[in-house]
DNA sequence: TTATATCCGAGTAATTTAATAGGAATTAAA
DNA sequence: TTTAATTCCTATTAAATTACTCGGATATAA
């Protein structure tokens, strides 16, 4: 019942984006250098964050990546489920519309729960936006003068 | 984000117990076959619950499994931890009280993600209590005059 | 004494996760 | 027009985790 390194480090990838944009697209190999996560797997998770709708790229040299909205109309539920799928706790028909056959969704008594799971965690991660994230993450940096010395490796 | 087998297996066989009953010990091979899960399997889940004090074992012959509390006073929340750990998004050494080290918590932002998260999922599983599901699974049971036959192999 | 159970730990197969690697396509700037 | 910087895409691999299986020890009612 946890997230992978994908949710995990993509939420700190946009949250990086997004507290260090001067509105200039932002290339990858910066955002993996202060996130200390290689550069080809930040690939792959970015891929997931533009097909969704989250981030624009642009190519060529100069290039690189622009939030896709203003950070108060990105929630963190729309990240997270773009990096990890749906957050149901079971791959079950009934709650998301996954291709798994469930033959007995009319006896099944447990769904009840995954049902009350599914819900609460969507409810928290929509609840919370990018922006809230933003201003927390600058005025911590502001009180604590990160600079590239003090920073460590983060874990989760 | 997913459960793994042993949180729904686990849950299952709990709620098999709790819902067959008839104030005699059950053998745990009655619960495998009902739940069509391999004894050996919920030996070890079984031995989860028993040591986190939901279930009492007995043994020997004529022996096997009871509930350690009446059904109304263990919650979803108390078997699902029991057989998953912690049911926090992350591992964090200010969610949990797990062994992971973090020297840059007051430097971490997405852990106010990660919080919400723990909260959420703890606050809806320990609002339901086994004995709702046992009653629930009664009164379906009943609607749909449940044999051998048309059960079919349950995947959530 | 025997059959029926729980109890326990070691081993293994399968799956998933977490990357690494290499090259094609695109584009700004020299 | 060339070059360097960059995204884009897919295949492969290494590591970790999950989901079991297996064998035997221990306990106890009949």
């Amino acid at each position: 019942m946890k997230l992978s390194t994908k949710g995990r480090y993509g939420l700190r990838a946009v949250l990086d984006l997004a507290t260090n944009t001067d509105n200039e697209a932002i290339a990858l190999s910066q955002i993996a250098e202060r996130q200390e996560i290689s550069v080809n797997y930040l690939e792959q998770l970015i891929a997931k964050l533009r097909k969704a709708g989250i981030v624009n790229s642009i190519r060529g040299a100069q290039g690189g990546y622009v939030l896709a909205k203003p950070a108060d109309e990105i929630s963190i539920g729309d990240i997270l489920r773009s990096l990890e799928g749906d957050l149901s706790p079971v791959d079950c028909s009934e709650l998301n519309d996954s291709d798994t056959e469930c033959s007995h969704s009319d006896l099944c008594v447990t769904k009840y729960v995954w049902k009350r799971i599914s819900d609460s965690i969507n409810d928290a991660v929509d609840g919370i936006m990018l922006s809230e994230l933003v201003e927390e993450s600058r005025k911590i940096q502001a009180e604590a003068g990160i600079t590239q010395d003090n920073r460590s490796k983060q874990t989760c």
